[in-house]
DNA sequence: GCAATTGTTGACCAGATGGTCAAGATACGA
DNA sequence: TCGTATCTTGACCATCTGGTCAACAATTGC
């Protein structure tokens, strides 16, 4: 340490592999959940030895506080976007379908989620209670107040983000039993839920 | 051993015994998942030793699954009961409302099934695959009955089910994050839960 | 009352798992 | 090229956890 004590820039092995292992933790814990998964499982799936996994991440807990973090945007940005002077079934269908989307693109993340909720939201809670609730409080003042101009149905703004998230969630969430249910391919089936859930929201938003 | 090796009946204090750790094992494993679960939580919860619970149980999933299934019946028992003959909304917002109810009432045994799928219900996928199957194929086909008649909605029968469960049950699996966005009391909760879903599926299923 | 059966548990074992460490391999700046 | 900082890993440790067992207690049938 000659010239200095800030901290080291970070190597290009550093973001490498730090992006593998996470990568890796990912699947890991999204099939297991926290207590299911171990480090040994991670390295494996990320082509290294244990001990180099805890090299980058000093615990366990650090790897998943990573994981989790790194997927809380892509929960918040699409709600951001609804827009309150667009029209409101029009809106509210767009971001239901971006959630079904997802749900689609990202079942790991989804399940992600539902595991650490599940489990009692031990390491997302603060992010529940401060920049999600807040988004949430912002955008249900929207809703409230496209239903006080008749524009829709008068339905709990808050419950009806609720039903929004579990419809679309439930396809990433319960995959298992879905498939147990249905022979369709997969694009027949996300077809069929988009069609569905957009005739239930559209008919029984109208106001 | 003296007379027979016919399976000796079972004592009281083996039914009363048995009923106490299962019980105290649907509160560990609905809270910690599988995995997360020890046999030495449900010792102490149950208020015996370790040895004892493995005593009336041999191995840990054999707990596991007897709590299961012991849940399986109420899974199928309220879908069993929607009445061709009866007016179709009606029939299915009484079903919606009775999952509703369970979902405050027992939401152990929805965080349960909630693990369980999410860990790729490896346990209680014969389940899904016969009894549940069965039983929701025939009750698609009275929807579609239904909806052919002009009576419905043209909704996918299927994934309408599928919204009923998850908009449902995501009460009980989702509960930390629905404390965290509201003050409500659990009592107003539900009661809002109950209006906005109602007003959705009356209006949305109106043909 | 008294065997025989059933119930109960502390002590113990084996394997899994999170985490440490020292020692060697590799990359990188001067 | 050389020296330093970074990277990598096998070996190891402590703890946790599912499961066993022998010994003792309680119950029950006769």
């Amino acid at each position: 340490m000659t010239h200095s004590d800030v901290p080291r820039k970070r190597t290009r092995i550093q973001a490498q592999n730090e992006a593998r292992i996470i990568r890796a933790a990912m699947d890991v814990f999204s099939a297991n959940g926290y207590r299911g998964a171990t480090v040994d499982q991670i390295a494996g799936s990320a082509g290294m030895s244990k001990a180099n996994v805890l090299y980058y991440f000093n615990k366990k807990q650090d790897i998943y506080t990573a994981v989790l973090e790194q997927t809380l945007g892509i929960w918040l940005d699409p709600l951001d976007e609804l827009n309150p002077d667009g029209d409101p079934i029009e809106e509210l269908w767009k971001y239901a379908l971006q959630k079904l989307r997802f749900s689609q693109q990202e079942p790991l993340a989804s399940r992600l989620f539902a595991n650490e909720i599940l489990q009692g939201a031990p390491i997302i809670r603060p992010f529940l209670e401060n920049e999600l609730k807040n988004l949430v409080m912002s955008k249900c003042q929207i809703i409230q107040q496209w239903i006080d101009h008749g524009k829709l149905a008068p339905v709990s703004p808050l419950h009806l983000l609720f039903f929004i998230w579990s419809s679309t969630q439930h396809y990433a969430d319960f995959s298992p039993q879905i498939n147990a249910l249905t022979q369709e391919s997969e694009d027949e089936l996300f077809a069929d839920a988009e069609k569905t859930l957009k005739l239930l929201l559209t008919r029984g938003l109208k106001p």
